[in-house]
DNA sequence: CTGTTAGCGCCTTCAT
DNA sequence: ATGAAGGCGCTAACAG
């Protein structure tokens, strides 16, 4: 029923004019000592707190944020998501005075994450959304960042104590574990379980791994694990490989910890492979397909698109002043889905709008 | 890098003032028809969308929303949830200018609801969030709703061709379905599974009845089903009718389609019963507390908050003209939790703040 | 050190 | 039928 209290109301108890007030709230200018106190005192008793839309609506210079992320140059259909999350982002926050670049890198090369970073004129922005894929690469620029006092948060790929206001990403490890305990559910004659990494994506060894060891750590003794690599970027393969490891042995248990389950799920389905549990990551549209026609058996979403989403919120509204400078690392939670469950998570259904 | 269209710029394209565009904005006064084509047209071209900021910020009068939910009288902490989601909404609306009068009533008493729905001045608000549990009872309000022409929503019970703007809920059908699903992953030896449903919450029973709809129709005929209603409000209970149940069956499975697993799961641990498998519904503390000892092996998720947030947030972009008119039914995603992932949803996860 | 003023984009009242 | 002006809460430039 009460309005909130504006700055106007602040000045009137005080006995001054809304300009002091700005000025003991931003810190701008030299006030009184006396005066000041005075303010902040009413600020504290009423519980002031600025109205954003305000805010926003007048101030002058616009807010602009460079977005580095990878794309799918490497044909890898997973990074649209965060895609999807920066634009809702950027819809969202067209009523306010913003402006975005975006910086695509590709994923699998480093000298193209090296060549993009230095591209970026870092000191024309405001706050800088990065996908620190490469974690040496990333220091340098990191560093710049820091001096210039331009806040930055990390999506996917985390770095410590890097001096990012947040980190948006999943617990991989954690993720490995539910793969496990999925596929200790599924299977019960012969414990056969067959890993398939990508020998050509060294790169992300980092996720992977994770996600790996927290499958072994969890899957038990009396799972026999054999672990593949394979060269996707071979047209020969998954096939190749696959066959070979098939005629050696049966596996009725099969962990993908990448995007790629669609790839085996295809060799698979080709061979009229039956009663195979087969778990992967992600929800791209050639896994739901997968999924639906029970080539899979489960899949493990980390939300790429709110991850991406909350990061640009996080820095417009830390931008904004409105966000305390404790840093924030949000884990997404990590979802299982199934083919009777997937339908519902198909649209961005986390968006408020 | 180029700003929005404004009103300002549509009025100086159109060579009128900004009072001529805004009336044809808002269909508001008369306005020549050749002028009115003029701007428009300048608008269809130039793609003009009001800024929300600005408009909320010069609205004089307040939007006034009612929220009429159960709340925990009956002792069911669900109810707590949606209020979260709500509470949430009302803090990000705090900018704007926005009031909010909640109403509660017992969602196990029918008269609690008419009594309530009877006390709310239904023409002193611009918005309504109603959770319709009792369909008939509702019918009349939701009349004076439409006759006046206040907008309103549904949360978790629908009713349709109500005339309401949006429905947030699950497919309790689904749901169930997929209950069935997890408890075929976790039994495989003998297949006797007990149904356990409250008898004094027949209210809710189109709820309910989905969800064991959904169970029965997927489990399969292999499996023999046994179904128990318990007066929950007896303190004997659930020992009584549990106890008395498994001295002539062991069950292997139980489906609790309601919010109280932690019950069964009370009393299962108590009888030191292992190896049941056991699945609910909702994230209440007292059932993640028994997910991660073990005594329930899976819940099911309906985010009520998220869902209440966001009936909340569709009222409010209607009432400022956003949103299209057509009808949204929003459905949640039907969350599987186990032991492993629980943590990550436990913080509302899902909110932008 | 402090007060005044002109906007930001939109709505609304009051003149014309 | 249309324009002008004040104000929502806040920022920032300017004048004392």
């Amino acid at each position: 029923m009460k309005k909130r209290v504006s700055i106007k109301d602040i000045a009137t108890l005080a006995g001054v004019s809304i300009g002091t007030v700005d000025r003991v709230l931003h810190n701008r200018g030299e006030v009184n000592a006396e005066t000041h106190n005075r303010i902040m005192q009413i600020i504290n008793e009423l519980g002031y707190t600025p109205n954003l839309q305000a805010k926003a609506l007048s101030m002058k210079k616009s807010l602009r944020f460079a977005v580095i992320i990878p794309d799918s140059q490497d044909n890898n259909p997973y990074w649209q998501k965060p895609m999807d999350g920066i634009n809702l982002a950027i819809a969202e926050l067209s009523n306010y005075n913003t402006n975005f670049n975006i910086f695509h890198f590709d994923a699998s090369s480093e000298q193209s994450f090296i060549n993009v970073l230095a591209s970026v004129p870092a000191n024309e922005f405001d706050g800088v959304l990065l996908c620190p894929v490469f974690k040496q690469a990333a220091l340098q620029f990191i560093q710049t960042l820091n001096t210039q006092q331009i806040p930055f948060v990390f999506i996917d790929v985390n770095i410590n104590n890097a001096g990012n206001i947040g980190y948006f990403g999943q617990d991989a490890f954690q993720s490995g574990v539910i793969a496990a305990r999925l596929m200790q559910k599924d299977i019960h004659t012969s414990r056969n379980v067959l890993i398939v990494k990508q020998s050509n994506h060294k790169i992300f060894s980092n996720h992977i791994e994770q996600r790996v060891a927290g499958f072994r750590n969890s899957i038990g003794n009396d799972y026999r694990i054999t672990e593949l690599e394979i060269d996707l970027s071979d047209p020969q393969e998954p096939n190749a490989s696959l066959g070979q490891a098939l005629k050696q042995q049966q596996f009725n248990g099969i962990f993908i910890p990448n995007t790629r389950a669609f790839r085996f799920a295809d060799f698979a389905s080709a061979q009229g492979l039956k009663n195979i549990c087969v778990i992967g990551y992600d929800l791209i549209d050639e896994n739901i397909d997968h999924l639906k026609k029970g080539n899979i058996s489960y899949l493990l979403n980390q939300r790429p698109d709110e991850q991406s989403y909350k990061a640009i919120m996080l820095l417009f509204n830390y931008l904004l002043g409105q966000k305390e400078i404790k840093q924030i690392d949000n884990y997404s939670p990590i979802d299982i889905i199934i083919k009777e469950n997937v339908d519902y998570y198909s649209h961005a259904n986390w968006t408020n709008k």
